[in-house]
DNA sequence: TAAATATGTGGGAACGGTCTCACATGAAGA
DNA sequence: TCTTCATGTGAGACCGTTCCCACATATTTA
């Protein structure tokens, strides 16, 4: 049925063993021989069996990308979309290939899935709860966490410097000359809102302009929809309020309060800077453009798989990987 | 060293047979031993070794999405990857696992890949050229096109009504006063764009409008930065001919064009009213909203996996695909 | 010249399952 | 009572590789 390394043999007149020597490179075989049983592979179009050699080497060069998700399926999200795009670069270049599965919250079915499978390693995308982390550590496959919603202690995960992009708005919005800024933070359960929210709140504060509660709106989820109702439902208390900048810890959010601005002829920058988090591909489409910080997706991408190859490869010495630094992009909505 | 169907029997006090018969369901068990077997299977967390199952079935249960690009991954696009999202639901719902992977044009290192990890089956999106189809067939996996740059003889091929999206354009824009068009069409090498073309033309010189050669702006590539570029290119030829409207036969180039519009000052729908194609998120995001054909990508992704799972199972009497039917979403751009 | 080493090859176990076959036993049908 | 059949189980071949080991032969080295 199946074109194997026998069929090879039988047609080269020499053993299987030999064959494999042949393919893999390794121990001795006679130039006569290796000629032959290349041309023949050549011939054929014989594709080495992986399933069979991944039976025998207990290693199949497959990894797993689980990433969870609310509601939809976001593998052609703006943001993780793109860390999937990095992660499958880098895979391809290191000659493994990756299973991509989406999972509801919580549920284990596809963590299943993927252990089932043998993968020789796993990257677990945005939020992820401590189950799965139970679940997957307790089958001892490698792995490794990216911009997840929560640290996890002795868990390797790739993230972003959110608090110094907090940071950075804060410096730039006032170093522009804005004091009365408005907020709307994304989902306290994750990490990265937090964070951003924290470096923002921090510097302003130490700015002597601190920025009161009332002036930061806490947005249930982080998407376009969210950031547009809750800039109607404030519009009010935002005019009222002196308001001169908005500042929102996403993209989305930011693109969908910008949105309900510019229906409302609301000028930007002119009458209210914005400015984002994240740099979606969106942000510098959109009209105006988006202010932003900009987060290395691509690095964030490498980085994960490259640390993951580690881990499997059972590299002496790995280092928790280092933060990535981000940076600020200037775009129309804030000059 | 890993958890098998062997230490299973051995604690259990049968043979690796009953074993498998308790696991497949298939034969006879008695139900003592079903839950002995069961509750070991629980306690010690025992996965089956798909890899080992796979072996022997020769089914994989795997199958692979080899996406075709030009110069940069899109994983994360706008439009492919919301099919990828599809096909990765539905691929879940049936047990199946999915390899992604993305490669150069003419190249069939993926390809390669693929077939040495023996997938069921495969999903080809977007641009594909003979080799590769070639390639593919003659190793005998069943394989399903998706939006594909050409149509090919004998090949499944999932595509959208591209031409009757075309004319529902010009129909709708012809309805609303318009006469004077202008168009932006895609790469001539992709088969959607042409047939979005040819739709419009048809319905326009049906109505006695004829869209002459001079209208109609060929871009190179189906880009924002390419529908911003030539718009800025062409805006004084477009204003010099009295134009009202803008037909561009994707939303990233109509998206381009009116980013680059919206920085004249130019109002968009009053002066110049557009309307793209495809309905990707942003075209509802951009302000103005885009009106723009739907094309149901969620189905894309569905039709495709399920036609490529009857392929798999050699189901009898398998249709061709039925084209999809696009619909008109109208917008701020043009109302 | 004998022993050690380099070079080349084939046999066969192993990887972890599935599945066919043979062989029990007990109950039902002739 | 003898056959038939449903129920239950285990032995062992097989899937397509890799890799260890045994065994040649040719070439060095002592």
């Amino acid at each position: 049925m199946e074109l194997t390394i026998k069929e090879i043999a039988l047609r080269a007149g020499v053993s299987k063993s030999t064959v494999s020597r042949v393919i893999s490179g390794k121990g001795y075989t006679s130039l006569e021989v290796r000629d032959k049983v290349l041309q023949l592979i050549e011939e054929l179009q014989y594709k080495p069996n992986a399933v069979a050699r991944a039976m025998v080497s207990q290693r199949t060069h497959n990894i797993g990308v689980l990433i969870y998700r609310r509601h939809h399926p976001i593998a052609s999200h703006p943001f993780y979309g793109k860390i999937l795009d990095a992660i499958l670069m880098t895979a391809a270049s290191l000659n493994y290939s990756v299973f991509v599965t989406t999972d509801h919250e919580m549920s284990l079915r596809s963590a299943d899935f993927m252990m089932e499978k043998r993968v020789d390693g796993l990257i677990l995308i945005s939020r992820l709860q401590q189950n799965v982390i139970d679940y997957i550590a307790n089958f001892g496959v490698p792995y490794v966490m990216v911009n997840g919603s929560t640290d996890v202690d002795g868990v390797m995960h790739i993230v972003n410097q959110d608090e110094e992009g907090g940071r950075m708005v804060a410096e730039y919005l006032t170093d522009v000359g804005h004091r009365q800024i408005f907020v709307i933070a994304g989902p306290q359960t994750h990490r990265s809102h937090n964070l951003r929210l924290k470096g923002f709140k921090n510097y302003m504060a130490g700015m002597g302009a601190p920025i009161p509660t009332s002036s930061i709106l806490q947005a249930s989820t982080s998407t376009f929809g969210e950031g547009y109702e809750l800039m109607r439902s404030h519009w009010e208390q935002f005019r009222a309020g002196g308001f001169t900048a908005l500042f929102a810890t996403n993209d989305m959010i930011a693109l969908g309060a910008m949105k309900f601005m510019l229906e409302q002829s609301i000028r930007i920058p002119e009458q209210v800077a914005v400015v984002g988090f994240d740099d979606i591909d969106f942000a510098a489409m959109f009209s105006p453009s988006l202010t932003t910080i900009r987060v290395n997706t691509e690095e964030m991408g490498t980085q994960a798989f490259s640390l993951l190859d580690k881990l499997i490869r059972q590299e002496a010495n790995i280092e928790n990987p280092k933060q990535l630094v981000p940076r600020l992009i200037v775009r129309q909505s804030t000059e």
